[in-house]
Order: C-alpha cells, then structure tokens, then sequence
DNA sequence: CAAAAATAATAGTATTACTATCATATTTGC
DNA sequence: GCAAATATGATAGTAATACTATTATTTTTG
C-alpha cells in the first residue's frame, strides 16, 4: 500500500501522557528512541535513565512527558493500532466485495510490515517489533480493569469490533465473530513471533505469511458455518 | 475428567530450579504459596521477599530453590503443561476415530480447569489463571533464544507438536497444521483472558466455552480444506 | 530584553534483586 | 543419643530501579 494521509497527525488517548511528546522535539526524540531501544533491550530491561542517556537527555525530562514506562508502552502501542486502523479504513474503502472487505482487512492486520512515511521519526517496522513483543505486557497486569475503564484500549477493541462487523457481513450466522476476529489481531502478533522464535511451531516463514493463514483460517471457518451449521 | 495417575510426580526440567522443590516441605511450600501470591498481585508485584513473609520464611530461603522469579515462572507453567500434557495422553488414548481423538483433544487443551488432586500443594484452578496471566511474559524476552536452546520450552513445544499430528490425521492436506496448534493453544489462553477482561471481544462466556468455539473453528476449516483445496 | 517555559542537574527515598556470611535448627548416620 | 551434615533463618550489604523534589540553566516568546 502507498503512503497514505501525508503529515496527518496519529492521536491517541491524552491521559496516556502528561505532555503531548508530538508538542516538541524532546518529545518526538522520546518517542522515536524509545521505540529503538526497547526493540534493542526488551521492556524489562528499558528505563528512563536509559533513554535518557541514549537521547542526550535527562532522565527527570522524560518524566514530564511520561508518568512511567508502562503508560509509555500504552502510547507506542495506542499509536501503532491507530496506525493500523487508518490502514484498515482506507484499505477497505470503496470495495463492494464483503469477502475482498474481509481478506484486504485480514492482509492490512496480520501481514509483514512496510515502513510508512507518514511520520518521520517513528519507524513503524521497528514498532511492529515492539508490539509483537511487548503488546501483551501492556494488558496482562492487575491495572487492566482500570485501564480499561481509562479507554487506554479503546483502539484496540474498536479495531477488533471492525473486524468482527466485517466478518459478520460475509456470514451473519457465524456465532463467533469477536473470537474469531480477537484471535486474528493477537494471533496475528503471536505468528509474527513464532516464525522468529519457534520456527517448528508454524509454517509461518519468508514465503508463507501469517496473512495467508488466517485468510485460509477466517474464509473457509465462515463457508463451512454458513446457514446456521456448526461443524 | 476423573483424577488419573494419583500420586504420579509431574517432572520438569532440572535446570529451572537450583533444589528441587519437591523434595523438601519448603519447597513444596514456596511452589504451593507462590502460585497464589501471583494469582493475587501479579507477576511484576511479586518478589520473593513478600512470598517469604506469606510462608513465615526467609528470602535467602527461597533463593536456595530458584534463581530468581523468572525461573520459578518457567517453572510453574512447565509444570502446568505437562499436567496438561498427561491429561491429554490419557484422554485421547484409546479412541479411534481421528476426528474424535482431534475434538478431545481441543476439549482438553481450552477448556475451563477443575481441580485435580495430582498433587495436594497446587491449585491447578489458580495455576490455570497464572498460565493465563503470565505465561506470555514468560517467552517474551530477550532470553528467549537462549532459554530454548536450553529446553525450558520442550514440554510447550511439544504440546504443539502432538496436537499437529492430530490436525493432520484428520486432514494431511492441511498446510498450517503447526500455526493452527500454536493458535489453539495460545488462543486457548487469550479467550479466557477476554471472558474474564474484555468481554466485548469474544463471545466465550459461562455457557459458551473457548473449546467450542476452537472446535468449530478447527474442524470446519480441516473439512473445507480437505483434498488440498485452499478457501 | 525580561518573563515564562522548558530542560538539565543534582539529590534523595523506598524498593528490588540479588550475594555473602553467620547463626541456628533439623535431619541423618553411626 | 550424639556428632556431623544439611537445611533454614537472620542480618547486612550492593547496585539498580522507579520514582519525587528542588534548583539551576537554557531556550522561547511576547
């Protein structure tokens, strides 16, 4: 796909930082190099010291634009499916198809990522990494009702229902169309990972793409359950 | 499911406990008492500080035992899937029909945990939630390529790998056979976490269980994918 | 050019994730 | 039953983490 919205602004929820990193260029070197070197050392290892010394900064700066590094982790990742929501819209914009809707929509969400000029100090392959690895820790902790209630997973979900309103235009009658369209988005992250890590544990590899898998999952599941059937 | 092998020890790899916990009152203690303070606070809240004052015990103690908390994480949900992995052989031994054999199998793997007394020290009900919870952040980490080479992920793997063979016994057309055993498995996972977190995004529930839902998914895709047809 | 705002530097705190040492129980082998 | 071995507990100490607070220095802007 080519570049899309040329300078459009990517906005994600304001209680996820205390100031807009998009307002400077600290702030914008935060972010850029945040992305980086949590891609370079892992979530656990990452702290504000850390960035601070690989920007040139203070670690005190980057407290004014972040509370902590979790609240960090929600902004890059908020930012990312933001990102891949516009993908999504316009990707599937003027197709009249509901099954060519739903394996464009299935390409954008779980195919290799392609660097996208639309911002020039996020590279968005980098962050791809970053959500394949870390997405899960940002949900998987004691704050998540909370959080949630915040809508700091607000984009997220609403990609999810996307997909799940998609999937029931092509079969109204399949029964599990929020699963089915919850297990693509993370499935499509966990492939991603497996392929790098586990290579036994899938056929996912160079030539064959999680795309391509849950294209075959997702359509032959809604033909086979068509008319009210199960199995 | 009855209770099986009573009595059977579940054995893990060595090399992820310093002093087998099994072995001694303590460490049976520190296994049993460790899962429910995870269960209670979270992976990132738990220290081995506050477990020892919850065992009446010091944290020199428990460090006798393991490494450090990521150890005892990769130790816990080892243990887990290889109770599961016992079930699994058990419950699908026996019986013919592939198809049969397959849907056991899925029943085994995703469905909701009751207690089994295996062991009198672990709650498989609160394991199964730990597993939930945490399991991810066990693997997501930089150590990942290291900790496998060092077999701390075979039982996972193998898992994985039985349930492949059984996708492919059904159907040996199949071309993701691997994808789709590491989706179940992982997905397994991820439905419990949305029924319980973010109930919009799936329609597993109390009546509705993740194992229906993978069995219609898997079987209706094996089915439509039979005789190497691909959608 | 002064005032305001942003950033940097420094210091300080409680907690974490350990390691090391020594003291005290408990077990076991003769 | 007792000594030796082993297990456990208590204490102390270190470097790093995850912050908060204060003050100093730049940079921006009206």
């Amino acid at each position: 796909m080519k570049q899309l919205f040329s300078g459009l602004k990517i906005e994600v929820n304001k209680n996820l930082y205390v100031k807009d990193p998009e307002s400077s260029a600290l702030g914008k070197k935060i972010v850029e190099n945040s992305i980086i070197l949590i891609d370079k050392i892992g979530f656990e290892n990452f702290t504000f010291k850390k960035l601070g010394f690989e920007i040139g900064s203070n670690e005190s700066s980057i407290y004014r634009y972040f509370e902590n590094k979790h609240k960090l982790l929600l902004y890059l990742t908020s930012w990312y499916w933001t990102w891949k929501e516009y993908q999504l819209v316009f990707a599937t914009s003027n197709i009249e198809d509901t099954e060519k809707v739903l394996e464009t929509a299935i390409n954008v969400l779980t195919r290799r990522i392609k660097r996208d000029n639309l911002t020039s100090h996020i590279d968005e392959i980098i962050l791809n990494k970053v959500v394949v690895n870390e997405f899960s820790k940002s949900y998987l902790t004691k704050k998540v009702a909370k959080e949630y209630k915040e809508s700091f997973f607000e984009i997220y979900n609403r990609l999810i229902l996307r997909l799940k309103k998609m999937i029931l235009a092509v079969n109204s009658d399949y029964p599990y169309a929020a699963a089915l369209a919850s297990t693509v988005l993370e499935g499509g992250l966990h492939q991603h990972f497996l392929r790098e890590h586990f290579p036994s544990l899938t056929e996912c590899n160079e030539n064959l793409s999680p795309a391509q898998y849950f294209n075959n999952l997702v359509l032959s599941t809604l033909k086979h359950t068509k008319n009210g059937q199960k199995n």
